[in-house]
DNA sequence: GGACTTTCCCTCAAA
DNA sequence: GGGAAAGTCC
């Protein structure tokens, strides 16, 4: 192949890059590890990096296999892809999360492992139950939960177990050979029901892979999203999938990591440094998403943990409100608080922020329901993510568990469940008996009960007569019709017999519909309603299957046969299963905007204007039931590094006890905030003019003018965060500020008010004193009373005292500059443990002056001498490919797609819209931040908070940067040429569903 | 004896 | 709000 007609620079994807992210993108190094904190545009640069080795590079996308953790992640990648690659290339790529990769490649060559090609998963509610009965069996000493997790850990790690650290474990378990007969049980009960569980999918693919390599004999390069989330089976595949090229691009950091629950462990990245010598560590060091204020906290947070490894986030917005924490009464009333707050800040930016632009993160879903219960009281438009899924509601597990029936007769568990689903008078014992049965005499209960009903064997449990007619017209004969319907489906002229028709045939032969209502009298029209709803996602999803038809598909590969699923069904419930949530018409969800709900864990990798974090006490985070703390604090600091402008975490005073009970017991603050407490505003921020202006630059969005914005103000509206005392436990009276006489500004838009007429609100003071208790004057905007001027400068202070203090006393290395050579991670994890610490503080004196800004190194990580694989350069990138990647081809000897030739390349240039969720880099600010040149404004200290941790940002604060005429690297953009800015609007592209309202 | 109804428990996070 | 043990009914 000849060298690159078109140089490196020029390829439109770049335009969107920095200068780290674009040589991640363009790096020819064989391995690439690109770590960076949150909003650094991390999976912006993996989507770019799968465009540009697809696009620039030539590899063709079927020979590329991006790997995420969770569905969702996975289709917005795909998205985001082929918007950039066109032509429905991304739909070759082999995209998607672990374990559905893993199905993919089970489904088309499992057989050669000896797999059933039948094979179901079985979900959580299916391993559970198995368990139990299995330990209830046996009489197992541990409890089930304690089993399952044990199993479920031991496939997790990965057969390349550290032998001596196996040892230690096993010393550590009691009742090990307990467990073992557990567990062998539990896998031949598998066995028996052709079920894989989620961790069964990712071992056999590895043992796949181990023994067919050429199943993966095509696959070029291996890309790898949240890579700190992978565990030991994760890791194993990751090689397998690359182990014909070792091309390998991993991005991830290890903040983030929070599925250590899961198994995960970010020691992998150490095991890849050191597995891929050579590796091109790269870190991207900007953080485009929030305010510098959240960015302080956020790592006043993560610093607590001080075995982590130190990395560089240089905020490039201003700093913003200062991020509140406020302290509630009781559970409902945080609820009403974060609807007021969400009402107040939507008001104030007189609808230039929607619902769409605020999230509410927690810990565990259970919280939810005080603040749906606030949401649904306002008539708030929500939806939640994560905890209860579509899937997991009964009406629709019923459907599917007869699905799988009819798909497996021999799933005996979901058999079980449906026995007596409608009612037919076989009861919880008479089922655990035919299970007994049919495991002794090593049949199906299926087989067992359709061989009694013909008479071919008698069932040793008693069925009386009833029984079996039951069991006969309303559960073996509907479901025998329909597998004998799919069966002819692939007859020479028979119109296949489609999804969406057996789900409905199904539905009235067990009539379901007369269950629901005589079961659910309450409700059933909601339930009936969710049921067709499934119909219609069944639909759609077979709509996208035809759509795709054989893409889906793995490619071929000469000499090893492949298996086509053709059935639509097992696909379905492969989706069922592994799709984290169901995917409802985007349509209409996309039009009306809505708060989003959900899980700390599910939110990860997204990012909103304004965050709230209830429930920040001990016992929720860290929770109660958690092992490793420190996974607590990162999950709190993955919370707080979503909020781009507005961040509120919240705090009841009292847990929500039983209401008969009368004795509340007290919420303690949890021990992560409890510390730095006094550096939070204790309650919500002003939403001033300057306040929003800045939010609407961050956001490239709109504000309303002034006038237009208290037009709209309701009566009754309070412009400031005063509806609920800020310390809950005195009365409300003793907190007010007194009422003060208003002042204009001197500057700000108090003081270009020109408008004669009195100011709408103004109005409404004197129908509102009632409840005056909770109302001031210097709550007016554009007016700050000097009182509370004072009040606010004193507090501020205080906290910026309190959290210096603080600091010293923790006696962080607040002296050491930011490393100008940070090490790489692997010597960093290659150190003792009792030495990390202080391995990679940085070696510069403490007491040396900081260096000159203008020091390139600053902004040339190159400079750093990280990268021992890649030549220390000038500024622009190495435009060359590797030859050996350049030539790269398909082993099946089919042409590489070639590159298009230069002319072609400018013709079709694309603009390549952003597919971040992260704003790219916003224009330099030249003016400095707001607070600095509005001397009015709201008093903020004249250092930023970003002194106090200099061992992780920069020891000189943005402003002076800015003002510093110091150069900034180019801009690729800055030619106007690409202006994906504007399109950025919507800061995330709404997700799921997963329930009604 | 087994099916249906009521009470108590518990419930982290996700594929 | 849901699932399992205990209690009640047929």
């Amino acid at each position: 192949m000849p060298p690159p007609l078109i140089s490196s620079q020029n390829h439109a994807i770049l335009g969107s890059l920095n200068e780290a992210q674009r040589r991640a993108v363009t790096s020819d190094a064989p391995t690439v590890a690109i770590l960076a904190g949150p909003g650094s545009g991390k999976t912006h640069t993996l989507t770019s990096r799968v465009v540009w080795l697809v696009d620039y590079v030539g590899i063709r996308p079927e020979n590329v296999i991006v790997a995420t953790f969770t569905v969702k992640a996975a289709k917005e990648m795909k998205e985001r892809i082929g918007k950039a690659l066109g032509n429905g290339r991304e739909k070759k790529l082999v995209l998607g999360n672990f374990h559905s990769i893993a199905r993919r490649y089970l489904a088309a060559y499992g057989r050669h492992i000896g797999l059933n090609q039948k094979f179901g998963i079985a979900d959580d509610a299916d391993s559970r139950a198995i368990i139990k009965r299995i330990c209830s069996r046996k009489q197992v000493q541990p409890d089930p939960a304690y089993v399952r997790a044990w199993i479920s850990k031991k496939k997790a790690k990965g057969t390349e177990v550290d032998e001596k650290q196996a040892r230690i474990d096993a010393s550590k378990s009691p009742g090990l050979q307990e467990l073992e007969e557990c567990y062998q049980e539990y896998q031949s009960h598998l066995e028996k029901s052709n079920l894989l569980d989620f961790d069964d999918l990712l071992v056999r693919c590895v043992e796949l892979l181990q023994k067919f390599p050429s199943c993966v004999s095509n696959i070029q390069t291996v890309l790898i999203d949240e890579y700190q989330d992978t565990n030991g089976i994760q890791y194993e595949l990751m090689k397998l999938f690359a182990q014909k090229h070792r091309r390998v691009t991993i991005v991830g950091d290890p903040d983030q990591s929070i599925y250590g629950w899961r198994s995960a462990e970010v020691k992998n990245l150490w095991r890849f440094l050191k597995d891929f010598r050579g590796t091109a560590e790269i870190s991207l060091e900007e953080n485009y998403r929030s305010f510098q204020s959240i960015l302080d906290l956020s790592l006043l947070v993560i610093q607590q943990d001080k075995n982590r490894y130190k990395k560089i986030l240089k905020p490039i917005h201003n700093k913003g409100s200062r991020p509140a924490l406020r302290k509630l009464k009781s559970a409902s009333a945080e609820g009403d608080w974060i609807v007021s707050e969400i009402k107040r800040v939507i008001m104030m930016s007189g609808g230039m922020l929607t619902h769409n632009d605020v999230a509410i993160l927690l810990r565990s879903a259970s919280l939810s329901r005080h603040i749906e219960n606030g949401l649904g009281k306002a008539g708030i438009p929500y939806r939640m993510v994560g905890g209860f899924k579509f899937y997991d509601r009964v009406e629709i597990k019923v459907i599917i568990d007869y699905l799988r029936v009819i798909y497996q007769p021999e799933n005996n568990d979901a058999l079980a469940r449906i026995m007596n689903v409608p009612k037919r008078g076989i009861g919880e014992g008479t089922i655990q008996k035919f299970l007994e049965e049919a495991r002794q005499a090593s049949i199906s209960v299926w087989s067992l009960l359709s061989k009694h009903s013909r008479g071919e064997r008698t069932a040793k449990t008693k069925i009386t007569t009833p029984m079996e007619q039951k069991i006969v017209t309303t559960l073996l004969r509907p479901l025998d019709a329909i597998r004998k319907k799919i069966g002819q489906s692939h007859g020479p002229n028979g119109t296949p017999f489609g999804l969406v028709e057996m789900i409905e045939q199904l539905i009235s032969s067990i009539n379901l519909q007369k269950h629901i209502k005589t079961t659910y009298p309450d409700d059933h029209e909601q339930k009936w309603a969710n049921i067709e709803e499934f119909i219609s996602l069944a639909a759609d999803f077979v709509r996208e299957q035809a759509q795709s038809e054989d893409d889906d598909l793995l490619p071929e590969i000469e000499g090893v046969e492949q298996t086509k699923e053709t059935e639509i069904l097992p696909r379905f419930l492969a989706n069922v299963s592994l799709a984290a949530d169901a995917q409802t018409g985007d349509k209409d969800e996309e039009s009306k905007p809505v708060v989003t709900i959900s899980t700390i864990h599910a939110a990860k990798g997204l990012e909103w204007p304004i965050v709230f974090i209830p429930a920040v006490y001990n016992g929720s985070i860290p929770h109660q039931r958690s092992e490793d703390s420190d996974e607590e604090r990162r999950l709190l600091y993955v919370a707080m590094t979503r909020a781009q402008n507005l961040l509120y975490l919240s705090c009841p005073t009292f847990a929500a006890s039983n209401d008969d009970d009368s004795s509340p017991s007290r919420n303690q603050l949890s021990p992560f905030i409890e510390p730095i407490h006094r550096a939070f505003a204790n309650k919500g921020p002003c939403l001033d003019r300057p306040v929003m202006t800045e939010i609407a630059k961050v956001l490239k969005r709109k504000l309303p003018s002034e006038d237009d914005i208290f037009r709209e103000l309701p009566t009754m509206f309070s412009i400031e965060d005063n509806l609920f005392p800020v310390d809950p436990e005195q009365r409300q009276g003793d907190t007010v500020e007194p009422p003060r006489a208003k002042r204009p500004r001197l500057s700000g838009p108090g003081h270009r008010n020109t408008t004669g007429e009195e100011n709408p609100w103004k109005k409404e003071y004197a129908t509102t004193m009632e409840q005056s208790s909770g109302f001031t004057v210097s709550a007016l905007p554009g007016f700050i009373s000097a009182s509370t001027h004072q009040a606010k400068l004193a507090a501020e202070t205080a906290a910026n005292e309190a959290l210096k203090a603080a600091e010293r006393a923790k006696k962080l290395t607040a002296t050491a500059k930011r490393p100008l050579d940070q090490k790489s991670i692997l010597g960093f994890f290659g150190s003792k443990p009792s030495s990390a610490a202080s391995s990679h503080l940085p070696p510069t004196s403490s007491n040396k002056p900081q260096p000159p800004v203008s020091t390139k190194a600053n902004y040339n990580p190159l400079g750093r001498n990280q990268f021992p694989g890649l030549p220390r350069s000038s500024s622009t990138p190495k435009p060359a490919i590797e030859p050996e990647l350049a030539t790269h081809r398909l082993s099946t000897g089919k042409p590489t797609m070639s590159r298009p030739s230069r002319k072609e390349n400018i013709e079709k240039v694309k603009q390549y819209p952003a597919f971040s969720s992260s704003p790219q880099k916003p224009p330099v600010e030249e003016e400095g931040n707001v607070d600095d040149d509005d001397d009015d404004g709201p008093p903020e200290p004249t250092r930023a908070a970003a002194c106090l941790h200099s061992t992780t940002y920069t020891n000189m604060p943005l402003s002076d940067f800015n003002k510093g005429g110091v150069k900034r690297p180019p801009r690729l953009n800055r030619d106007g040429a690409i202006t994906p800015l504007d399109k950025l609007r919507q800061p995330f592209k709404p997700l799921t569903v997963n329930r009604g309202r």
